[in-house]
DNA sequence: GATGAATGAGACTTCATTCAT
DNA sequence: CATGAATGAAGTCTCATTCAT
């Protein structure tokens, strides 16, 4: 049980207490990024972040709620570097270009986020045996790829084509060539994510316009 | 372990053997889709074939090679149905569309296997805590989607790309659409199929070409 | 968990199976008479029983079945003490007396089975924090005692009074002549038991009667 | 600690700490009440005082000097309401229908002071697992009744018999018909604590005489 | 005077595995 | 061939207590 006097689950201090929590999610992110979510154990994660297991516990109400942060941290931080990116960018394609590339730069640069994320997205479920997040791609992103889509659809940028179906397509498609480095790290991710810019352009293009 | 060529009483019967193991991966694969595979013990599978946790050892030399087995059988199940089918087209644009279409119609008859493999393949770890299977796609799968698509390029069906970019992408994006479905099961994978098909036709086919 | 195969929760071998069962239950008694209940751990009564936490799991689905156990078998052994020398009487007043003497006298050969059960039934709870077992005294008990005493009343051995007050009454009249006995274990339990029948014989009598 | 005299600029205040410690010990009462002995945490009583576990430890050297005051609080507060009642009686047989049935009317109107100090004194222990408290009913209560008693054995308004066993008796009938109130709080408290004066009366008057 | 933070002990439970029959 | 029984490691969580501020 967190909270106590305070209900609000805010700590008086919250600044060494954000500093605590912050460190033990690092802890947790690199933990899960190593062995997997399924052996990512408190203990594991305590040690990692050179404390005690009740330590963690103290901090967090329980497992949940520590890997309900991991995500959460992990989705605000990589939005936090590609919104910019998208705003940068006036068309449709551009938008969708910028998304991309900034995703996988992104990635690229945490490789053990990446992994993280990927894990307990996929893995984390509630006691009735229900992933606790979307499955395979956030909702969210979702959204906002449908979005850019059919503003590009119509503006006439892009053909005509289900924006979900596109979208889903191209947030795997990011996840399939980050899961192909992640397999095997000697690979260009740069000129993939580039080839994966051409590939979706052509794809999306509306007939007989150019860049 | 009893002697060969069973002089005793008792005799060896390889086919009973058989469908005890084909009836302990099959309970093992239904219920790593329904309760996820952290939560998938030995003893829900073996409740869940109607036997107990020993005779389950008893079959497999341990919980590992009863999850390389669930694996081992759906790759092995979904090959024998896409196969004839890639062989049925020439073109290799026919044989990329036919892979498409039959891997997800595989898929979409059998929801259990699809939830399995992927988190069976996703999770199953060995003691040092690497992956045991190749991470997101199978190698094998990625060799033959390359072989494809470079023999498509040989021939000028299509445009100059990657092929192992683009086998990575038509893979993740097939895992795409088939988790679009698992997340909803309401929506029409049929049309997705028919859509993806169309979309990656697009991205790869040579310029100025017809279908 | 227990029971795999068998759902009826019974194990193929009763005998060996009821055995391992009644030690443990044994060994529960004993600890809780011991150390109390708030102190009287799984990993204690496995220490007792001279096996390991695990072999309690197995055998009992839980902490709280264990202890149901307890209770159970205790009312049970107790019953099956009593029963036959209320059997024996054929007046009220005899039964009463039996009643009062007998009860007594069971918990004055087992002490340990005293203590457990008064510590059981008082403390422990279900996950919402009600008491699992009637509090004070069994109501079967008490049905038991009110039967008795309004048969006394209708055949005109005893005087009109509420037959539930009384056998209330007599019921923790007991408990108190066995606790006094636990405080202070010099006490003379018998000349007790023997005072505690006149007293509630002097208080249910009807006028005029005698013995 | 600080040092006595308080040369700092921090005055010592008895009155407000002496209010803190009361609502905590009533916090503390409410809680065992309310969830039982076992699972009154400090914690929880903490949150129930609405403050902090660190205060409650501020206050009282620990748990158990905490529950041993919940004890003394309640048979303070008892024995203040009762006292003035018996010396309200000149006769024995006066005091111990006074005693029975203010004894009752207290706890009547205080159903958790009932609830907690049967709780912890059932179940309090020291570390080596002994009772912190007297079991069952306390030894000065069991006096008092006892020095009733033999009183009125002496001036032969009661007949004779063993003053303890009745003492128990008694003090055991009125905790009976309080947890037969607990369990049940539809039945007529009142009522019953009148027939237990009757019942005795009965049981405890010499031969020929009445009231 | 008071408290947020930390901590280690110990609680219950689940699990994969092994062994004798 | 099959299984009931046993087992120890490891998991998550709660708790009373202590300490620096």
């Amino acid at each position: 049980m967190r909270s106590e006097g305070s209900p609000s689950g805010r700590k008086r201090n919250p600044i060494i207490e954000e500093a605590r929590r912050r460190q033990i999610v690092d802890a947790a992110i690199e933990t899960v990024a190593e062995v997997g979510y399924a052996h990512a154990s408190l203990a594991r994660i305590a040690q990692r972040a050179q404390t005690s297991k009740s330590v963690v516990s103290y901090h967090f109400a329980g497992k949940d709620e520590l890997l309900e942060q991991v995500v959460t941290q992990i989705y605000g931080d990589s939005w936090a570097f590609i919104e910019p990116r998208l705003v940068a960018q006036s068309s449709a394609a551009g938008k969708l270009a910028a998304y991309i590339e900034s995703n996988i730069a992104y990635m690229h640069a945490r490789r053990a986020h990446l992994l993280a994320v990927v894990d307990v997205v996929g893995n984390h479920r509630t006691a009735d045996g229900r992933l606790r997040f979307e499955p395979s791609t956030d909702e969210s992103v979702l959204a906002l790829l449908g979005e850019i889509l059919r503003t590009g659809q119509r503006d006439g940028e892009f053909r005509d084509f289900d924006p979900r179906l596109v979208a889903v397509t191209v947030s795997q498609a990011i996840i399939g060539v980050l899961g192909a480095w992640v397999a095997d790290p000697t690979v260009d991710l740069t000129a993939y994510a580039a080839e994966l810019v051409t590939l979706f352009d052509r794809a999306t293009r509306s007939q007989g316009r150019t860049t």
